[in-house]
DNA sequence: TCTGGGGTCCTAGGACCC
DNA sequence: TCTGGGGTCCTAGGACCC
């Protein structure tokens, strides 16, 4: 039997008889959420800006005090400063002009306002940058079909099978997508070509912005060991500080251990994961679809809640993120059985509890009862400055048969719904929907 | 004066079943 | 009276990413 298979194996063609070497390009937008607002606002070019933090609509405020001035008319003096900021918020996007600064994205509003407290402050207008992360991403597919979203503003696109997409290592290709996101949009993004996605993705941050980098295997030694581990996608804060600690700090360093030793620190799947990355080794496809496996909705709030003395408060948010989720499971049709809640305490410890459901649902009340329960679990002592709900194993709902959906809820009259503790035992008799 | 909101994947222990 | 060995599901936490 064994030795059949070798003979046919033998006598098999290869598939391909000079196959093309993969090229995978990672794509960019360049400070995605600021360009945006430079499209409405020019006037802002080359200031320092930083997109993030807020509920508060910036068009109100500016134009309740110019009424009628076109936005590009809006004098820079009226634009909203750092130093005016008050809030709990974090940055999503420092134009180049702020990094200059040191401020950058994921940093506290407070502290950045330290650094550079005259950088113009903007909150993120998702209907705009939902509109042209939806823009730039079909102008891609029509040149290049096979494109991996991986998120609002940044996705992979395989250049192997599209017409050109070989030429000068995907140099053409890359340059053709940037003019064509230009036309389009007005906007400007980075591009990396490589053999694989973690190459194609360290890459793209070669040239930035408006910037092309090609990187080819032979490259491994002189352009990807001299980077920082930390560089790696996939090496985040926690296992830089441990490769650190080992004496690893570049990509090279870790290239220079030995398989068996990372494995022994980092374990088996991690420390072989790291071994294969350093060498530039990285076979995952470019992948065109995938399902959602879960959705939440959570909230930060303005000041840490107490269960108690905050109930009412905490009652009703609760509530309300039971209903987003289930609008946005309706909207996108899913339904999913196991519902979850989670918790921020003031010391920024987290917890999360969730509870499997035996039918699937995206009814508000079914979550927002099986949330209930698991609230119960967890310790409510602390005070919380968030709250969030989840919903898990979804499965698209045309997918179900109708009996396996939901069994229609209780009808029962107004729920009572022990969530938060009550502030009185004798108050309990109120608390309903 | 700290640290958003939306996700994915992995690990690890216990329940439960064969 | 010395206790196997898989497999799968559920749950909690954590690392990481955009």
């Amino acid at each position: 039997m064994a030795q059949q298979r070798r003979d046919n194996w033998q006598h098999e063609p290869p598939a391909r008889f000079a196959p093309n070497m993969r090229r995978i390009a990672h794509l960019d937008m360049d400070a995605f959420f600021a360009s945006v607002e430079l499209l409405r606002y020019p006037q802002l070019k080359g200031l320092p800006m930083i997109i993030g933090g807020g509920r508060r609509k910036a068009d109100d405020l500016l134009h309740a005090s110019h009424p009628g001035l076109p936005a590009h008319e809006i004098p820079v003096a009226a634009f909203p400063r750092l130093k005016d900021y008050v809030g709990r918020g974090v940055i999503t996007t420092a134009t180049y002009a702020a990094r200059q600064f040191g401020v950058g994205s994921a940093m506290g509003m407070m502290k950045a306002a330290r650094l550079c407290p005259e950088a113009i402050v903007l909150p993120v207008d998702f209907d705009e940058v939902r509109r042209l992360s939806r823009a730039f991403k079909e102008t891609i597919r029509e040149i290049a079909p096979l494109m991996e979203d991986r998120g609002i503003d940044e996705v992979y696109i395989d250049f192997t099978e599209v017409p050109g997409g070989q030429r000068e290592g995907g140099r053409v290709l890359a340059r053709l997508i940037q003019k064509c996101i230009q036309e389009r949009t007005g906007l400007t993004c980075s591009i990396g070509v490589a053999p694989n996605k973690l190459i194609a993705k360290m890459a793209s941050e070669f040239n930035k912005p408006n910037g092309i980098s090609i990187v080819h295997e032979a490259d491994l030694q002189t352009l990807i060991w001299p980077l920082a581990a930390r560089k790696i996608n996939g090496v985040g804060p926690k296992a830089d500080a441990k490769l650190e600690k080992s004496g690893l700090r570049t990509v090279g360093d870790i290239a220079g251990q030995s398989r068996e030793w990372l494995v022994e620190h980092f374990g088996r799947s991690y420390g072989a994961w790291l071994h294969d990355a350093a060498w530039g080794r990285d076979e995952r496809p470019v992948v065109t679809e995938s399902e959602p496996v879960s959705m939440s909705r959570e909230t930060t709030f303005e000041r840490d809640l107490h269960a108690v003395r905050d109930r009412e408060a905490l009652g009703a948010v609760f509530t309300d993120l039971c209903e987003r989720v289930a609008a946005d499971l309706r909207r996108k049709g899913y339904v999913g059985r196991t519902i979850g809640i989670k918790l921020r305490y003031d010391d920024f410890r987290t917890a999360t509890r969730d509870l499997t459901l035996d039918h699937y649902t995206d009814d508000p009340r079914v979550i927002r009862q099986a949330a209930g329960q698991s609230l119960k679990r967890v310790d409510l002592d602390r005070r919380l400055r968030l709250l969030g709900v989840r919903v898990g194993k979804l499965v698209p709902a045309g997918d179900l048969p109708p009996s396996e959906v939901r069994p229609s809820p209780p009808e029962t009259g107004p729920q009572t719904l022990e969530m938060f503790p009550d502030a009185t035992p004798k108050d309990r008799k109120f608390d309903s929907d």
